[in-house]
DNA sequence: CTGGGGAAGGGGCCC
DNA sequence: GGGGCCCCTTCCCCA
C-alpha cells in the first residue's frame, strides 16, 4: 500500500534541488540531448563532459572555480598557471589585467615589422585572434572549460571535481532505476532496493533490544537511540538529549536555545 | 507538541 | 571508473 510520501511535497525546498520536475524519469530527458535514445537512459559521456556541462557564465571572484586553483593564487592576486588558466572572469573589460602567459603570445605573436592581424593566439588550441578581446571570448567559451577541473551539472547549479561524481550526481536527475511495481524511479539500484522493501514488507535489520525489525538500516540505528537512555544528540542549552538530530533541531527551534 | 517510525537523498569509501 | 555499501541526514506522517 503506497503512503503519501510517494508525492512528497517540499516544503523548505531552498534545502533541496527542486525535485518537483523530477517525478517522472521521462521529465528530464531532453529531446534534444537524448533524441532517439531509449528510457531510462544514462546521458552519453560527451554530454557530461566539462564542456557540455559548463554553463557560459561569468565568474565573479565569489564564484571562481574551487579548484584546481593553485592554493596560493587567488582571485584577486592574479590567476594565471598555464596548465590550469581556468579562470573564466569576464576580462573582456580593457581594464582587465593581463596575465604573463597572455604577455608572452603578445611578444612571441607580434610580426617584427608591425603586422597587427592575428596577433593574440590561444595556448591551447593555437587559434589566433587580431583582437585579445577576441580571444579571452575564445577561451572562456572553449578552452578554458575544457581545462577546467570542474563538472557542471547541466540540470542544476551543482559542480563537482570529478566526472564520476558527476555521473553520480546525474543520476539524482536522471533517475535510472525503476520500480517495476508502482514505476517510481530511483537514482541508484540500492535505493531501489530499499523501495521494493516497503512492497514486500521484508525488514531484514532486526533490534536485538526488542522485537522490532526494520527495512533500513539507518532506521533501526535510530531506532537504537530510543533504547538509551543518553541520547546521542545533546541540547547545549538544557542537556536535554534527543535520539535525532531532527528532533535536536526541533527543540532548539522551538526556543530552548534562544539566548535572552 | 513531542518522539518515533518509514522512506528516501546523497556523499564517501572500498573493491 | 563503476557499482555496492555505509553512514548521515532530511522530510513526512502518525501516535
Amino acid at each position: 500500500m503506497p503512503r503519501s510520501f510517494l508525492v512528497k511535497k517540499h516544503i523548505n525546498s531552498s534545502k533541496k534541488p527542486n525535485y518537483s520536475e523530477l517525478e517522472s524519469p521521462t521529465v528530464f530527458i531532453s529531446p534534444y540531448l537524448y533524441k532517439g535514445l531509449p528510457l531510462p537512459v544514462i546521458p552519453q559521456p560527451e554530454i557530461l563532459s566539462s564542456v557540455a556541462y559548463n554553463p557560459i557564465t561569468v565568474w565573479t571572484t565569489s564564484s571562481f572555480p574551487l579548484s584546481p586553483l593553485p592554493s596560493d593564487l587567488s582571485p584577486i592576486s592574479g590567476y594565471h598557471s598555464s596548465l590550469s588558466d581556468t579562470s573564466s572572469k569576464d576580462h573582456s573589460g580593457s581594464e582587465s589585467p593581463r596575465s604573463d602567459e597572455d604577455d608572452r603570445m603578445l611578444t612571441k605573436l607580434t610580426d617584427p615589422h608591425g603586422v597587427e592581424a592575428e596577433q593574440f593566439q590561444c595556448s591551447l588550441c593555437n587559434k589566433s585572434y587580431s583582437t585579445y578581446s577576441g580571444l579571452l571570448k575564445h577561451k572562456q567559451l572553449h578552452c578554458d572549460a575544457q581545462t577546467r577541473k570542474s563538472f557542471s551539472c547541466k540540470y542544476c547549479e551543482k559542480e563537482y571535481v570529478s566526472l564520476g561524481a558527476l555521473k553520480m550526481h546525474i543520476r539524482t536527475h536522471t533517475l535510472p532505476c525503476v520500480c517495476k511495481i508502482c514505476g517510481k524511479a530511483f537514482s541508484r539500484p540500492w535505493l531501489l532496493q530499499g523501495h521494493i522493501r516497503t512492497h514486500t514488507g521484508e525488514k531484514p535489520f532486526s533490534c536485538p533490544h526488542c522485537s522490532r525489525a526494520f527495512a533500513d538500516r539507518s532506521n533501526l540505528r535510530a531506532h537504537l537511540q530510543t533504547h538509551s537512555d543518553v541520547k546521542k544528540y545533546q541540547c547545549k542549552n538544557c542537556s536535554k538529549t534527543f535520539s535525532r538530530m531532527s528532533l535536536l533541531h526541533k527543540h532548539e527551534e522551538s526556543g530552548c536555545c534562544v539566548v535572552h
